[in-house]
DNA sequence: TTTCATGTAACTAACAATGTTACATAACAG
DNA sequence: CTGTTATGTAACATTGTTAGTTACATGAAA
């Protein structure tokens, strides 16, 4: 199955961006992606929709965060992107007329919307300064390990 | 993306072979999830080779349930079906040497996880008896509707 | 021995995520 | 003003996965 990686992949690039200083160009993003620059384009294009981040062009353009990290979750990302589907394994038709299929629904959808609930939760509990602590501990781990 | 609706589908015929009394062919279920019989017998042998149906060949043939639908569980035909992917939204690179990526794929990793047992706590939780007795609820509602 | 059924390989179709090309547009440096 | 650097976006190509289809082999029973 395809996996959709775009809150993966925007993740990286924030927490690329939120080392840099000065705007980031979807260049560089896209080298330190393995991707290409109108990728990097599109998909942060949601973000700046959503006032995340912000773009400028010409001559020290690029794309820079116009969020206090502490105040971005993983569930506004998901949001801004769209929310797209969660889950890879769905109903065969959404809207039978067969009750046989009925209790089907009922049941899987029961059980995802459980488990896409507690997703959320999640989500929204976690912060992009979170992630940067995350990365900041494990930056402090590999140098004390390499001396 | 486009989901997986085999667990779907095989609940779907399960209940069918579950309400008939003689075994049920591969015509008659691809009739009735709207498919072709190749697909139903691609998707069912999976549970035959779990041993939760059984398929015979020749005149009265066709498939038929080997188990008590109260010791079948949404997570044994999941299983069955071989733990496909429950989730359409991934990680870019599973192995990624970066800590910038290692951290997001932590963050979401967790929380994915999560979501992932309680998804298989509930499946577990589920069995065929479950789903035929909710079906047979259905069933009188409707009836009482219409009287 | 004919008919009905499954078993399976191989191919096709449909679709979605990602990648690519091409060109328009805006900002700025000189 | 003009050239350079950047984003914005449409259009198209590539890739990968699910489901559907065709074709033929095999086995069981009338
Ligand atoms: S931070 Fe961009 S490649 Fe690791
Ligand atoms: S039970 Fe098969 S179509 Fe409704």
């Amino acid at each position: 199955m395809k996996r959709d990686s775009r809150l993966s992949s925007v993740l990286h690039a924030l927490l690329h961006m939120a080392e840099q200083d000065g705007p980031v160009t979807s260049d560089i993003l896209a080298q330190c992606l393995g991707t290409n620059p109108v990728v990097v384009r599109r998909t942060m294009g949601y973000l700046r929709d959503a006032g995340i981040v912000g773009s400028d062009r010409g001559h020290a353009g690029g794309w820079r965060i116009h969020a206090d990290l502490g105040s971005v979750t993983l569930r506004q990302l998901h949001e801004a992107l769209g929310e797209p589907a969660m889950f890879a394994i769905g109903n065969r038709n959404e809207m039978p007329e067969c009750l046989v299929e009925q209790s089907v629904n009922a049941a899987l959808e029961g059980a995802f919307e459980e488990a896409e609930s507690l997703l959320l939760k999640r989500f929204s509990e976690i912060t992009l300064a979170d992630l940067a602590a995350d990365f900041a501990r494990r930056h402090a781990a590999e140098r004390s390990r390499r001396s």
